[in-house]
RNA sequence: GCCCCCGUAGCUCAGGGGAUAGAGCGCCGCCCUCCGGAGGCGGAAGCGUAGGUUCGAAUCCUACCGGGGGUACCA
């Protein structure tokens, strides 16, 4: 039995009440109760508050309503025992039976176990990284391109159309920075004052320099035009080849300088305009921003004729709605929150809904720490840590499990010393070594002949599998049974709260209770000894236990090893 | 000044109103005659402060205190 079916049971229980008359409830009989896995080991397996929040409105006392309940969910099927507790819980224990039964539940939906259909038909826009082209990606934009890739893995699995977008800020002045950067590189000058710096710098320079020997005989400018040209595609090719070898590959790259090419910038402005959100001041061009919860209204196009940095997001956004999503999420930096109000009112500007058509995610700042201390990081000196040193330093899966295991709403410290260290403080290899461990026994399995009494792909009949759920009982069992059926509720709020980290912690909180059970409980034959019922229900739930770490860890974007 | 994020154990962090606040590391003490000890068991140790809402607050609201970030006709 699965929180959801326990809960549908609950509700079929106060339906049966309410039809009896023996509750009556003004607003209805609730579609969804919430059932949640007590702490303490005396509270049941699961308990419910519901008693404690309809009390009000049935007009009975909480206790006297949790007892109806009690009494009502006993004849329910797979229910052990209902008892009311403290000022009006239901504490529930389900039957060994249908608590083991999750197992093979989880082995017939394999790898579509958690997977649900909540946004069944959304076309979710997700927008991240979008580093400039102007050099490799940093950290933060590293954070996102874990998190980011992450969720769109968590939006797919709960049925949504997921397109991932990548914008390439290939316009405007920091380009022209960038150029100049370069070009003086070449003639073996420091970098600008205002530009960039580093090894990469150097490389590119000579890159261009390889396939234009002839560039610094250009007039100055002409020059800088070159290398302007050939170092964004040279930058953007490594950008993409970075991300690809990460595992984030990006549906759409979507460059800033079409928007201003097709005129896409100047149908948005004059959309704007005709919706009387625009007005002239200065010699520029005013976006009412405020009128719809900006702290002021913003330039548009500057008073030198040029479109300021914010008409070409409000082109893109215009050409994301137009090609279907209703939900454009954009992942940024912290140090780009003070765009979200203009940002929101755009939408609003535009008739849209903020918040619902249009989400801005803010991502805190991530510090890299070694040997204790923090890295110092410059982007003028070029000594900045980059995608590509993250993952040389801790590794690909530690560095995607790293960044996705927080909050994004907090700044985090990430220890590489920690992180590369093949040892259990390190909590992907925690994860990692349970997945390791759990195929280890099912090759043992294997190897002594010992089928699984149930097919690993497809429905399964319990009759036919010889799989007696209800051999299951031990405690230790029952928790990693309960621990197992909650991953498809880890995901949904997951995804609701667009929060990855969560499905990261779930996953430690399964492989230490499998650690448990694993101890506590052996698994195969000993010895000599004949396989038994047992041996196999606890090989079923052992292949489960494999399957929800295997999915588990395929949503973050993280492979599960079958040994290491 | 204003805006956003964060203050939970010595450290790094979980805890989307619920009954005794969790985990890892570190510290103390234990557990390998067979499935991977990269594991498990026990112990000491904590919600920044003050109010408020609620039957019930780490969680929601307000103020304050600390830390980080942001506040361009730059991109």
């Amino acid at each position: 039995m699965t929180p959801e079916q326990l809960s549908t049971a609950i509700v079929h229980a106060l339906t049966t009440l309410v039809g009896r008359g023996a509750v009556t409830l003004p607003d209805g009989v609730p579609a969804q109760v919430v059932v949640e896995r007590p702490k303490v080991r005396e509270h049941g397996d699961y308990a419910t508050n519901l008693a404690l929040q309809l009390a009000k409105r049935a007009g009975v006392p909480p206790r006297d309503l949790a007892g109806l309940l009690a009494e009502e969910l006993r004849s329910a099927d797979g229910i052990a025992e209902v008892e009311v507790a403290g000022p009006g819980f239901l504490n529930v224990r389900v039957s060994s039976g249908a608590q083991g039964a999750v197992a093979a539940q989880v082995l017939a939906l394999g790898s579509a176990y958690g997977s649900s259909d909540l946004f069944a038909g959304e076309r979710i826009d997700l927008e991240f990284v979008s580093a400039n082209p102007t050099g490799p990606i940093h950290i933060g934009g590293t954070r996102w391109a874990a998190v980011g890739d992450a969720l769109g893995r968590i939006f797919s699995f709960t049925g949504a159309e997921v397109t991932r977008e990548y914008y390439f800020n290939d316009h405007g002045a920091q380009i022209d920075r960038f150029a100049r950067s370069l070009l003086a590189s070449a003639q073996g000058k420091p970098a600008p004052e205002d530009g960039y710096g580093g090894q990469y710098i150097v490389d590119i320079a000579d890159a261009v320099l390889d396939r234009r020997p002839d560039v610094l005989d250009l007039p100055e400018e002409e020059a800088q035009e070159v290398f302007r040209a050939e170092g964004v595609e040279a930058m953007f090719t490594e950008i993409k080849k970075t991300l690809h070898d990460f595992g984030v590959d990006f549906d759409v790259y979507f460059h800033e300088n079409h928007l201003h090419e097709t005129g896409a910038v100047q149908r948005a402005i004059d959309r704007l305009t005709e919706l009387g959100n625009t007005y002239e001041q200065d010699g520029a061009l005013w976006l009412r921003t405020e009128q719809f919860g900006d702290d002021k209204d913003r330039v548009i196009v500057r008073s030198n004729g040029q479109p300021a940095y914010l008409s070409g997001d409000l082109a893109y956004y215009l050409d994301k709605r137009e090609r279907g999503f209703d939900r454009c999420l954009i992942m940024l930096g912290a140090d780009h929150h003070g765009y979200v109000g203009r940002m929101m009112a755009m939408c609003a500007a535009f008739g849209d809904v903020p918040g619902t058509n249009l989400e801005i995610l803010i991502g805190q700042l991530v510090n890299l720490l070694s040997d204790g201390a923090p890295l110092r990081m410059s982007k003028r000196a070029g000594t900045v840590i980059t995608l590509d040193d993250l993952v040389d330093a801790i590794g690909r899966d530690a560095a995607r499990y790293a960044l996705a295991r927080y909050t994004s709403d907090s700044e985090i410290d990430i220890d590489l010393d920690l992180w590369a260290r093949a040892t259990s403080d390190n909590p992907v290899y925690y994860v990692q070594y349970a997945h390791a461990r759990v195929s280890s026994i099912l090759r043992n399995a294997a190897d002594l002949g010992l089928l699984l009494p149930v097919a690993p792909h497809g429905p399964v009949d319990p009759d036919e599998t010889g799989f007696d759920p209800s051999l299951l009982s031990h405690e230790k069992e029952g928790e990693l049974l309960r621990a197992l059926a909650e991953f498809p509720r880890v995901v949904t709020s997951a995804a609701q709260l667009r929060e990855p980290h969560r499905v990261a912690r779930y996953l430690e909180e399964v492989a230490a209770s499998y650690h448990r059970f694993y101890d506590n409980c052996r698994v195969l034959p000993m010895g000599d000894e004949e396989a038994g019922d047992l041996h196999r229900a606890r090989l079923v739930l052992v292949a489960a236990t494999r399957q929800v770490i295997a999915n588990g860890l395929d949503l973050l974007g993280v492979s599960a090893p079958e040994r290491m």
